[in-house]
DNA sequence: CTTGAGGTTTTGGGTGACCAAAACGTAGAT
DNA sequence: ATCTACGTTTTGGTCACCCAAAACCTCAAG
């Protein structure tokens, strides 16, 4: 597959709608312009130019004043654009030192310049990393789709997950996160899961901790195989 | 000093005015359009643009149909898109493994959109190197002006000096010097200086080597403050 | 002192990106 | 069934970039 080129706005675009046509938001949902314009920080009228030049090119599916999806191609440039993203974010924080919540927006500035090349030499020289800094996957570099993690709040007791924090959180919850131990790539236990959208009880780091339901579903987790083993 | 914002062709225009009119191509010399042109690789048209869309900012002063040169703030300007260029450089071949001469060709993909914060890190990352992988110095922040190197025919028999090879070298030339040992960064002591233009006699690495005037004067050398102590 | 060659600038034309505001569609409320 | 509110698309304008080709300077040769 010769590899399409696409300029930065369109690369953003295709990521924008990705993220807001994927699975957890309802089934063969529709991104819509204003939405697409929220995300990207850009005029409607500017999104509409943009999705419409993708579509040309047969990269999205657009139905005026409907919303737009992406073509198996838009989808397959979208993980391409997202798998960029999240080395340029490992190689801010492994190499730079960044902290995991600060290379997300340094990343966004040079990824879309840089050769395929580098990157492919950029994810062997970090040593194949398996998520990015936030704790979220990256995939493989033909893959179709990024594997959903589910939020922290559906694990059972018992499972044992990795955490992941998205990089639209808000600081002040990401600061209370923190003083629960609760940081991209911990390792968590659930202990107990309280009924009627109670508190979780987890082992975190050795200590007892509880979060509530409404933290508990803005974070989310990678499950390990590897169940608890008990008495 | 406020840093002023550039577009990519700016920069690269500011670095291309800043080389041809280097001291080295005479006191006072004057970049020529197309000359612009032909290193940048665009129309002459294409040059005369930008340049006016510098002149019109301050940072170059542009004599119709005569020739243009660098203010201060211009030179100012160039200098520390040359530093980036260098340590880009360095990225790609201490971090990411390429060649000397594969890295200059890269580093011009995205160097122009490294947020300067990433560039500072970089930097400190690498261990603040004090030349790029061709051998030329990185300079200083706030640095106006790079030192020249003196092409390695300068030097006299009893001298000792750091080899910097340009990157705009034939690589045929590349190559030939890769046999004689002849790499950026590599020491070479001048033991003889045959006249009438004749051949260097040298010593790389341990071992006598000849080299004829002419490619003695196409790459440079970093003179090393201690000189020889022969019996 | 004219003339022309060679280099420079201008002009006209195209793309991508952006915005503000006008025009337009869709769907819910009367 | 119309009206209207809201969101979307279109229109008109700006800017950086690029090119090809026309118009234009400069200077040196005749």
């Amino acid at each position: 597959m010769l590899q399409a080129t696409f300029s930065k706005s369109e690369r953003e675009t295709l990521k924008a709608i990705y993220r807001l046509t994927a699975p957890s938001k309802g089934l063969g949902a529709e991104a819509h312009t204003g939405d697409l314009a929220d995300a990207l920080g850009v005029s409607p009228g500017t999104a509409t130019a943009t999705i419409k030049r993708l579509a040309d090119r047969g990269f999205a599916d657009h139905k005026p004043y409907r919303g737009v999806v992406l073509t198996p191609q838009g989808r397959q440039a979208a993980v391409s654009a997202i798998r960029r993203h999240r080395i340029v974010e490992r190689f801010l924080s492994d190499m730079l030192g960044y902290a995991w919540n600060e290379a997300d927006r340094l990343a966004g500035a040079f990824e879309h310049e840089l050769p395929q090349e580098v990157e492919d030499r950029l994810f062997v020289a970090l040593h194949r990393p398996s998520t990015c800094p936030h704790g979220f996957p990256i995939p493989e570099p033909e893959e179709a789709d990024i594997p959903e993690l589910p939020p922290l709040y559906a694990l059972e007791p018992g499972d044992v997950a990795e955490v992941a924090v998205p990089g639209s959180t808000d600081p002040a919850v990401v600061e209370f996160l923190a003083t629960l131990g609760l940081r991209p790539g911990v390792l968590v236990e659930v202990r107990e899961k309280h009924p009627f959208d109670g508190p979780l009880v987890l082992l975190v780091d050795g200590s007892a901790r509880t979060v509530g339901e409404r933290i508990a579903r803005q974070i989310y987790v990678r499950k390990q195989e590897n169940r608890k083993e008990s008495a």
